[in-house]
RNA sequence: GGGCGCAUAGCUCAGCUGGACAGAGCGCACGGUUCACAUCCGUGAGGUCGGGGGUUCAAGUCCCUCUGCGCCCA
């Protein structure tokens, strides 16, 4: 039975009624249908557990549960594994602004107390993030919820760390490192962004033994300090007598070497490169290649050190000015230019990043990238859309050491112990003996997250969950994160489980506003999900993110678009409150059979089921945009604005049986329509489910349609198809002829080879057009003059509207309809004449052509006569 | 320097395995108080599918090339 159902769909109360009923029936979990069911399982990318959702987190989460409700309707043990990440560097900085404002720093209260507030700081902002996934309908699995600094995961931390040591695989020491002074941490080379900019690039003199002097330009003076060598191309022929022989560091005099490598580029600055090892990447290869020393001009701090000489304790741009002005006094300088150049960045941070020599833990990539790679190329693990294999592939082949040591306090404290004789204890517990000092650092968040998809269900503990749920079959993030966390997660998954940690990785691009602008605070042009839902709902925001884009493509955002949504739910609202205010009583469940069913009926099944078997393609190949609007289109463009008004006659005027049998079709469209729009749209469906007659306890659990071929019906389309263009000629022509809607007409038809349909289904045009009789003119009828006539096929439709119709115009849109139809007869003619069409496209092509001509030519033949009779006389 | 993506109606975007005159939403114009919905219904205008070349019986769709915009890597 039904109840009665409100005329609007009230979101806002609904949403969360209907979300903790789900969770409270413990729909979320997996362990609603047999341990012996196939799994799906996502592990979500983990937000920053202070993080407030945004728009990013919306697209994610939407992508994904619409993923994972679809396989649970499926009938797999689905399991959407949620939980946070406790995000280093960004939580810090929190923390640390709040203490700032509360006049206090972290150094002042020191690393216990930091720790303590930190974790306060989470609590009290930590479950925003939850709630707003609940409000985006995500029906993960709460109570497996994790946080990469919970003992389980930092346990699991510990122990790849211990092991990676103990594999050879980690090691410590000096080396050049990304250092961001605004941290006062190292960064990975991931964390570094590189950007463009304006700068100098200044030109000194390095005098020569001898006398002579070599230009030298460089975008960073200060570094000039550290210098260990001047380089030169060796086919140079302005330097090449200069090889070999000493030149002195400007403001230090120290001696260095004059070499040369291949590497310098002769074009670029004078053509003479000074290397400073201690402070720039390529100088640092090439320094080893050459066998110099390394110094290092600066503090942590990056002020100049000891080395500087007489600008020791300036910074390091303070020196880049005062060096400049001390050489130009001395006449060691030759020009400044203007320079675009690339300049490292601190990707938090934003400040100029140091390449620093510092002792830092790493891990050694080579052997684990060699695993990630393979497993990509063997096919174990898929990424979506393909093209991001290669991308992929290129990274992991060159890939760099991974620094993950960072100077911070919020995070995994790396597990080695410092000896009181310079060793190193590496272990899950500290060393016995007395003399061992803690390693200060922490692990890069990334270490930790780059475990998630096992670290979340249990390992290293064999328990349950990761005997079921591992590997994991869906990695669905945005493809800014590739590197940073998928790559990682392969690599350290095969390494550690021995297995893949997921079968597919399905890329998402990044939301930008409607103009395609990257989303900003500075450009004010952020998307608030929150702000947008309370306006229209959940279902519409979630429907536009899914359906506004295509795989791995950025998508732009258009509130225009959430509010076309916002009127598609209440589309189909309506149609529930339709179907549903026309039932009465009990209604047998399911499709009456095809041959039971009117044509209107058999039209709607067929195109249902053409629908259902068309989503289920592209759900097959993760194109869910396009399978969304395939339902938007069905929904409203046929199945509300063909079928439902076409039903009205059986409903209103037809017997019982009648009736029962157009409920049946009314309510099993709908109902498969629910079920397919359920992943996407998951509140309205599930609310208005309730209401119409169903099975089972609710839509989140139905099952998932599957197309039935018995509905498919080529006949019943092509005579639906029929009725639909004699419908829109109609209306076209009497808006054509500005006949008022109201005015009911009445029409004489010529019917061709469709005599009997058009005789039974008569009432549609009463129902579509308002036209309320159609006499059925016998095959030798003589048609009528002062009329339009409607021509589909061999269809001719007259409108008798006496004194209406002016013959010459008539005459003129006969004219170039016929035109029209003899154009396309001409190129449908030219095809078939074809013989390679004829030998080469497939068959059914080419009937389709055949039959297609056929059509055209009876249109013709029918506008010629029409033509022949109204316009005989005045032809010309 | 290497790689990738995008370029389709005024705007935002679809168009997947190549096959009938290229679609949607919004916007625009005109017309609608019929018992699901004005959060609606109907009708219409609007596109040389960035340029050029090629493959094919057939190209918005595949290949090459050029132009413009964007991204990633170095």
């Amino acid at each position: 039975m039904t109840k009665p159902m409100p005329r609007v769909f009230d979101f806002a109360e609904t949403e969360p009624r209907i979300y903790s009923w789900w969770e409270k029936n413990g729909w979320f979990k997996p362990e609603i249908v047999s341990p012996q069911a196939e799994t799906f399982v996502i592990s979500m990318p983990p937000p920053n557990v202070t993080g407030a959702l945004h728009i990013g987190h919306a697209l994610t989460a939407s992508i994904e549960d619409l993923m994972i409700r679809y396989e649970r309707m499926r009938g797999k043990a689905a399991l959407w594994v949620p939980g946070t990440d406790h995000a280093g560097i960004a939580t810090q900085l929190q923390v640390e602004k709040m203490l700032r404002d509360m006049g206090t720093s972290r150094q002042e209260i020191g690393r216990e107390e930091f720790l303590a507030r930190t974790w306060a700081w989470k609590e009290k902002y930590g479950g925003t993030i939850q709630n707003q996934h609940r409000r985006l309908g995500a029906s993960c699995d709460w109570d497996r919820e994790r946080f990469t600094l919970d003992d389980g995961l930092s346990s699991a931390v510990q122990e790849v760390f211990v092991r990676l040591y103990e594999d050879g695989l980690i090691y410590r020491g000096p080396r050049l490192v990304n250092w961001s002074p605004g941290l006062q941490t190292a960064v990975s080379d991931l964390e570094v962004e590189r950007d463009e900019e304006l700068g100098k690039l200044y030109y000194f003199k390095y005098p020569v033994e001898g006398g002579e002097h070599i230009p030298v330009a460089t975008t960073r003076p200060e570094t000039i300090l550290g210098d260990t060598a001047v380089c030169v191309h060796p086919e140079d022929a302005r330097y090449k007598h200069l090889i070999g022989k000493t030149a002195y560091v400007p403001g230090l005099n120290r001696p260095i070497p004059i070499i040369a490598d291949e590497y310098v580029d002769r074009e670029f600055g004078t053509g003479a490169l000074k290397i400073t090892p201690g402070h720039d990447f390529n100088d640092y290869e090439i320094g080893q290649r050459h066998n110099l020393p390394v110094i290092n001009v600066m503090n942590r701090d990056v002020t100049m050190n000891a080395e500087a000489g007489p600008y020791a304790g300036l910074d390091r741009f303070a020196c880049r000015e005062k060096l400049w002005a001390d050489m130009e006094a001395v006449g060691l300088t030759i020009k400044v230019t203007d320079h675009t150049m690339i300049v490292p960045r601190s990707q938090r941070g934003g400040e100029v990043v140091e390449p620093l020599i510092s002792t830092q833990w790493f891990v050694k990539t080579k052997p684990l990238a060699e695993k990630a790679i393979a497993a990509v190329r063997e096919g174990r693990i898929k990424i979506v859309p393909e093209r991001f294999e290669k991308v992929y592939y290129h990274w992991m082949e060159n890939i760099q050491d991974w620094c993950i040591s960072r100077q911070l306090w919020w995070g995994h404290r790396i597990p080695a112990w410092y000896g009181p004789n310079g060793e190193i204890y590496v272990g899950k517990t500290p060393p016995k003996g007395d003399g061992w000092t803690p390693e200060e650092d922490v692990l890069d968040t990334w270490f930790s997250s780059g475990l998630w998809p096992f670290s979340t269900l249990g390992w290293p503990e064999q328990t349950p969950d990761l005997k079921r749920f591992y590997p994991t079959s869906m990695m669905e993030t945005g493809y800014d994160i590739l590197f940073f966390w998928v790559a990682r997660m392969i690599m350290l998954g095969i390494w550690f489980t021995g297995d893949v940690p997921f079968q597919t990785v399905y890329l998402h691009g990044l939301v930008r506003d409607k103009y395609g602008r990257k989303i900003s605070k500075t450009l004010g042009n952020t998307i608030d999900p929150l702000e947008i839902m309370d306006q229209y709902g959940t279902d519409p925001l979630r429907f536009t993110l899914v359906t506004s884009g295509t795989p791995g493509n950025d998508l732009n955002l258009d509130r225009d678009r959430v509010e076309a949504n916002w009127r598609f739910v209440n589309k189909i609202w309506q149609i529930g409150n339709f179907i549903t205010g026309n039932l009465d009583g009990d209604l047998p469940a399911g499709m009456p059979p095809a041959a039971d069913l009117d044509l209107p009926s058999r039209w709607i099944a067929s195109r249902l089921n053409r629908l259902v078997g068309s989503v289920q393609y592209l759900f097959d190949i993760y194109q869910y945009g396009e399978a969304g609007r395939q339902i938007h289109e069905f929904l409203w463009g046929e199945f509300a604005d063909w079928y439902i008004e076409v039903s009205k006659h059986p409903l209103y005027e037809g017997d019982d049986e009648a009736k029962t049998k157009t409920r049946r079709v009314l309510v099993y469209v709908l109902d498969t329509c629910l079920r397919l729009l359920h992943p996407f749209m998951p509140f309205v469906t599930e609310a208005l489910w309730q209401y119409i007659p169903h099975e089972g306890e609710a839509l989140i659990t139905a099952k998932w349609p599957q197309a039935n071929t018995a509905y498919l019906d080529e006949n019943a389309e092509a005579e639906m198809n029929l009725i639909a263009d004699l419908v829109r000629g109609i209306r076209n022509t009497r808006a054509e002829y500005e006949v008022d809607p109201g005015r009911r007409i009445k029409a004489l038809a010529a019917p061709g080879s469709h005599r009997d349909i058009l005789k039974q289904y008569s009432y549609i045009f009463a129902r579509l057009c308002n036209v309320h009789e159609i006499e059925i003119l016998e095959t030798d009828h003589s048609s009528p003059d002062q009329a339009a006539s409607i021509i589909i096929g061999d269809v001719t439709i007259y409108l008798p509207l006496a004194g209406m119709v002016d013959i010459q115009a008539e005459c003129e849109r006969l004219r170039r309809e016929q035109t029209r139809l003899e154009e396309q007869i001409a190129r449908s003619r030219i095809k078939l004449d074809n013989q390679d069409f004829i030998s080469r496209a497939r068959p059914e092509v080419v009937e389709r052509e055949r039959a297609r001509l056929n059509e055209l030519q009876a249109g013709f033949n029918r506008i010629t006569e029409r033509i022949n009779t109204l316009c005989g006389e005045n032809a010309m």
